[in-house]
DNA sequence: CCAATAGTGTCTGTGAGACATTATGTT
DNA sequence: AACATAATGTCTCACAGACACTATTGG
C-alpha cells in the first residue's frame, strides 16, 4: 500500500541523534561530535544527522554511529517549534572494548561534559538514565563487555553504569542465580588480580533477554525505571 | 541561535499518532478514527495528523486527541522507507471514565481490534504493554478511574490491564501500604456493592509518582515452576 | 438466612543485604 | 608474610502470596 506524500503540509528535517555509551578508565563516557560545519561548527554535539529516504532510523543511526554497536534502541524524539523545523529522533547505543571513535569524535565522562549544542545535553542525561535503568531488568551489562568476562568485571560494569558500590559476594550468588544471564566456559582467567587473589572463572552472555527476577539499585528509594521521554 | 533550515536535504512528513487507551465494560479500549479522506480512506487508523509549525509534539497529539488525558507520553517513532517519508511519532493516553469520542471515532477493546492502516496495530501493541509496564511502579492507574475511587475499582484497573486476577485482600493491604499512592477522603460509598457488603471507603489519588516498592505483575515472577494450585 | 464484599490478621517461602569464611593468587 | 580477591555459606529482615477470619451490606 502507498501512502501518498502530503506535500500541503510543511515538511520537517528529521535527523537522528546517538547517545553512544562505553567504558573506559571506570568510567561512563558518551561520545561527542566536532561539528565542522552549519551554525554550530567549532561546536560539540552528539554525534548524528539527518536522515536519508531510503534508510531506516535505526540504519541511520547505526550510520552516523559509525561502528555497530552491541545494542542498540530507539530513545525518544524531540521537537518543537523551539527546535527550527528540526524533529530529532534520539538513539541510545551500548559500545563495548574502547573503539577508536571516527575522526572528529571523542569520548568524553558523562558527568563531565562539554556544552553540547541544542538540547543534546538532556538526551544524553535521558539516554544514560534508560541505560541505568536497562541494566536492572536486562542483561545488556555484558554489552559493555567483551566476549567473556568475568563477574568482578561484570560487577564493575554495574558500579560505573549505576554510580554505586555493589557488594562482591552478594552480587556474584546474584548473578550467577538468574537463568540465563551468563554461563560459564569452563576457562579461567590466566592470572590472579592485579594485587592477587585466585584465577576467576570466565562466562559468557546467557540467552536471557530479561532477567528474573531483575537486580536492582540499591538505595531503594530512588530508582525506578522511567521509560517516559519528555513530560510534556 | 537560529538552527537554519537544511533544505538540501530531502523533508519528511511528520504526524503524530495517538494510542489513546480507557477501560470500558471491564475491558481496556482503544480509540480509532475513521479515515474520511486520503489513500486509506474508508479504513481505520490510529487518531492523529500532521503535525503543524508552531506546535510541540505533545500539543499536537492532545490537538489530534481532541480531549486532554489524565496522562501522556511519548511512545516511539517510526519512520523508514516502508513508510513513504512519513514519520509517525507515537504518543500513549490514559483517559478516565467514557468521554464521548469525538465524531468519526469510536472505543474498541484493546484485544479484539478491527484491521488498521500501515503499522498502528504494532504501535497499540508497544502501547498496551507500555501501559502495562507503567501500572507496576507508577500511580498511574488512577488515570483511569474518577476523581475518588475504592480500592476494589483500583483493582479492577490493574485486572483489566493486565488481563489477571489479582487477590483482594493482598493488593487492599499493598497498595495501602505504599506511600503516597492513594489518600483516604473519609467519605465511603453510598451503598454496599450491587450484591452485598460493607460500604468501601474511597480514596483519591495520593502525591507519589512512583511507587516503591512497585506492584508486579503476577507470572512475570516466579521462574520456578508454578507450585501454587490456587491461581489469582 | 445466604451470598458477596471490605478490610485485617497470620503464616510461609523467597530473596536481598550484611557479614563471615575458605581457598588461591600477587607483591 | 601480608594482603587482595574469588567463591561460597549463614543469618536476618522485608515482602509477596496463600489462607483465614470478622464485619457489613444486599437479596
Amino acid at each position: 500500500m502507498m501512502e501518498e506524500l502530503p506535500h500541503r503540509y510543511a515538511p520537517v528535517a528529521v535527523t537522528v541523534d546517538v547517545v553512544a555509551l562505553t567504558i573506559r578508565d571506570r568510567r561512563l563516557q558518551v561520545l561527542v561530535a566536532e561539528r565542522d560545519a552549519g551554525p554550530y561548527a567549532g561546536s560539540r554535539a552528539l554525534p548524528g544527522g539527518f536522515i536519508r529516504p531510503e534508510e531506516e532510523l535505526a540504519e541511520a543511526a547505526v550510520r552516523e554511529l559509525g561502528a555497530r554497536p552491541a545494542h542498540l534502541e530507539q530513545l525518544a524524539s524531540y521537537g518543537g517549534p523551539g527546535r527550527m523545523r528540526v524533529l530529532s529522533v534520539s538513539y541510545l547505543a551500548f559500545v563495548p572494548h574502547l573503539p577508536r571513535p571516527r575522526a572528529g569524535a571523542a569520548w568524553h565522562p558523562a558527568d563531565d561534559l562539554p556544552p553540547l549544542a541544542s538540547d543534546h545535553a538532556r538526551i544524553v542525561a535521558d539516554g544514560v538514565e534508560r541505560a541505568r535503568a536497562k541494566l536492572e531488568y536486562t542483561p545488556l551489562a555484558s554489552a559493555f563487555a567483551g566476549d567473556t568476562f568475568t563477574i568482578s568485571e561484570l560487577r564493575q560494569i554495574y558500579e560505573t553504569v549505576w554510580g554505586t558500590r555493589l557488594h562482591p559476594g552478594n552480587f556474584h550468588r546474584k548473578v550467577l542465580s538468574v537463568p540465563g544471564f551468563v554461563e560459564g566456559t569452563g576457562a579461567t582467567t590466566r592470572t590472579g588480580g592485579v594485587r592477587g587473589g585466585p584465577r576467576a572463572r570466565l562466562y559468557r552472555a546467557g540467552d536471557a533477554r530479561l532477567l528474573h527476577p531483575p537486580l536492582l539499585r540499591p538505595g531503594s528509594a530512588g530508582t525506578a525505571p522511567d521509560r517516559s521521554p519528555g513530560r510534556w
